[in-house]
DNA sequence: TGTACATCAGTGAACGCGCGTTCACTGATGTAC
DNA sequence: TGTACATCAGTGAACGCGCGTTCACTGATGTAC
């Protein structure tokens, strides 16, 4: 892309075309799958010619690397922001679920693709999302084993209530990704789901140590 | 495909390459994903040249269904094995990890296929997976609606158990078909991990409805 | 501040490749008499 | 049982297409003096 801005700097015409690549590349993924796009359909989207790919990304799968990357940002955010709210002292459950819903409804694509590459993908992107995920199963657990009712528990017990939290987490954001614009019934539906397996978990825990 | 067994009927031959496309369809969508193979890939497996493949399916979408309702079949002849089990009246959650664990184990590329195919396949493939899931929950509920101590539960209850069941079921067999060959200590701790939800879920809905 | 040169993001032509699909065909199996 | 014809699973050549990648290039931005 030739220059277009007044102002630009080089460098800054570099990160965004960078970040139109990427753009481009996850817009394309949630119809057909990372997998599936090609080089020249994401520099068609991104408005560069197919060759000036290779000045940000070495290969698709650098580029799904990224991806991975952006996405665990963003639900890394997720978790940060639960950890802000109030009322998550008082509520563990519900309020969870609420940040839950409201962030996957906030990035429906970055949530879709790691539930999406993370069973479908390349090998590459495969492996990363695996790690990314095992990595955010601890962090979560760290978090989690600091809460009041949750700090007796012991460190196996919280792994574990943590691991089924981000297969719920997951789970929960995969039906959210697909759910169709405009149906609050069915968003209740989830949520409602979402609070009880959550529930489930926590009162199960709890009886399991008694 | 030429004649090579001096008994073979034509449409027992027709219907022994249908079988041998299905079988290599079915290999190479485990390393890659289905929608990442081609019609010539498959015909290269099979023994056969590309254009013998339009003779058994008019498209690898058509292809793709098949193998669908073949894994299906594999599926609910597990529930049927399960009910045979007599060890099943005693303790329904044990028993039935065993069973899961085995079934997968058995047929790693069916249930591999589902897990995967579900999220990351074409979008006719994803709509038969996804129909074929809901048809199963229901399937599963009626046959836990039959059982001692369930039978008492609301039909809402019981659709919700049969739905995290469903879930939790193909959340393990994701995992036991990715486990490396060779690793019993894996095996056990995938299976510990299941009945531990399985009870969870159990014990988490008796709590509800007292 | 002005000039001469270096850097480098994006261009455009070209390549060889595997793809899905068409078509006319072959020759063994199946059927009618 | 033998012959003549029909069926049809599998063949092989050919096609046009989008792909990833190479290469020499252009021209605006950046830098040294």
């Amino acid at each position: 892309m030739t220059e277009t801005l007044p102002t630009a700097s080089r460098q800054e015409q570099k990160g965004r075309t960078r970040q139109a690549i990427l753009a481009a590349a996850l817009e394309l993924a949630q119809t057909q799958g990372f997998a599936q796009i090609s080089l020249r359909q994401v520099t068609r989207g991104a408005g560069i010619v197919p060759t000036a790919f290779y000045r940000h990304f070495d290969s698709m799968d650098e580029l799904g690397l990224a991806l991975v990357e952006e996405s665990f940002t963003t639900l890394r955010q997720m978790v940060r922001e639960a950890q802000r709210d109030p009322t998550m002292r008082l509520n563990i459950i519900d309020a969870s679920t609420d940040v839950l819903v409201e962030s996957v409804k906030e990035s429906k694509a970055h949530f879709g693709f790691v539930a999406r590459e993370r069973v479908g993908g390349s090998a590459a992107v495969r492996g990363a999302i695996r790690h990314e995920l095992d990595l955010f199963v601890s962090e979560l657990a760290a978090v989690l084993a600091r809460m009041p009712y949750i700090e007796s528990w012991s460190t196996d017990d919280v792994q574990m209530v943590s691991r089924l939290f981000v297969r719920n987490m997951v789970s929960n954001a995969e039906e959210i990704v697909e759910m169709p614009d405009g149906r609050p019934d069915l968003e209740a539906r989830i949520k409602e789901g979402a609070r009880r397996q959550m529930r489930l978990i926590v009162v199960g825990f709890a009886d399991w140590r008694s």
